[in-house]
DNA sequence: ATAAAAAAGTGTTATAAAGTGCGTTAAAAG
DNA sequence: CTTTTAACGCACTTTATAACACTTTTTTAT
């Protein structure tokens, strides 16, 4: 599931999923998306049910007690909303009041989503043509280094 | 069970779980849950029972005279409040003077209550949002070296 | 020690807000 | 021109919370 799609959010901060990942979506016979933060840029993660089964399961299982570590279960599995989802359907997905400010598109009526394979990113579209287009936005988040534990994962 | 959730505390210091979590908790089959201090930071910890026990075991058997181990056993187990849990009614929750008093929730009437997969974390409202704002790692409790014989547990 | 008063804890109800579902219209694609 | 898709609007349902009433426990005064 991939490439570039500008679309619309309604009064209730809902979303659908453009139809053309319709047939992917059924085919990985999910019934779950995930939402949560990016823990790099001021943007959104979208994951498949199975897909963040793996990831949460491996990341609540690290040592909370290292700070880093503990960050990042904060900010991936601390502001992690679950939908259900029904591919056959409307595809709608509500995005919360937190994720839509973490994101810059509190006010916007349109965001961009990016298919990313196995994922997609939720952005603010200046915020996504600014960094497009070579500029640099102003919150790089996680600028540390990781600690081994972390190091095997991909979020 | 994950996500940030805002959510009110009455005048007696009850809160309820959001409704969202409803499904998870009856399907874990769970009737107690447990709500203790952070060993770290200046949070509560809610634990589901089945949890609880697991951890609770582990760390009470823990060579107590190594002195790290000391204080997660006084913080942890220690303060440690089990509550009756109705996950079919309402899902209220009572927490303590003595619990409030350490998580600074003792004027406020909101905390932020943090799924994070199978245990939750309980906050005062204006510390989650500065740890999460600031982006400082630098100002743990715990900024020591962990003894081998909890590397591998996770709180 | 006993009774009265206060505090703490438990449970219920009402209401406003948030979330969900679905039909209709508008726009785009074939 | 027909079919599909996206966007919008409305009605319905669910949820959160404040207010209230009642019970139990603790404190205080006699």
């Amino acid at each position: 599931m991939f490439g570039f799609n500008n679309i619309s959010i309604d009064k209730k901060s809902r979303f659908s999923f453009p139809a053309k990942y319709r047939d992917a979506f059924i085919n990985s016979n999910e019934n779950q998306i995930v939402i949560t933060k990016d823990p790099q840029y001021p943007a959104l993660k979208v994951y498949l049910g199975s897909e963040w089964d793996q990831i949460s399961t491996k990341l609540s299982s690290l040592q909370g007690l290292d700070p880093i570590v503990r960050n990042l279960q904060w900010t991936i599995l601390g502001n992690a909303s679950v939908c259900d989802f029904e591919p056959s359907g409307r595809m709608q997905v509500l995005i919360s009041a937190d994720l839509k400010k973490y994101a810059q598109i509190e006010e916007a009526n349109r965001i961009c989503l990016i298919g990313m394979g196995n994922k997609f990113e939720i952005w603010n579209q200046e915020n996504w043509e600014q960094r497009q287009t070579g500029g640099s936005l102003a919150t790089e988040i996680l600028d540390i280094v990781l600690p081994e534990s972390i190091k095997d994962m991909s979020f």
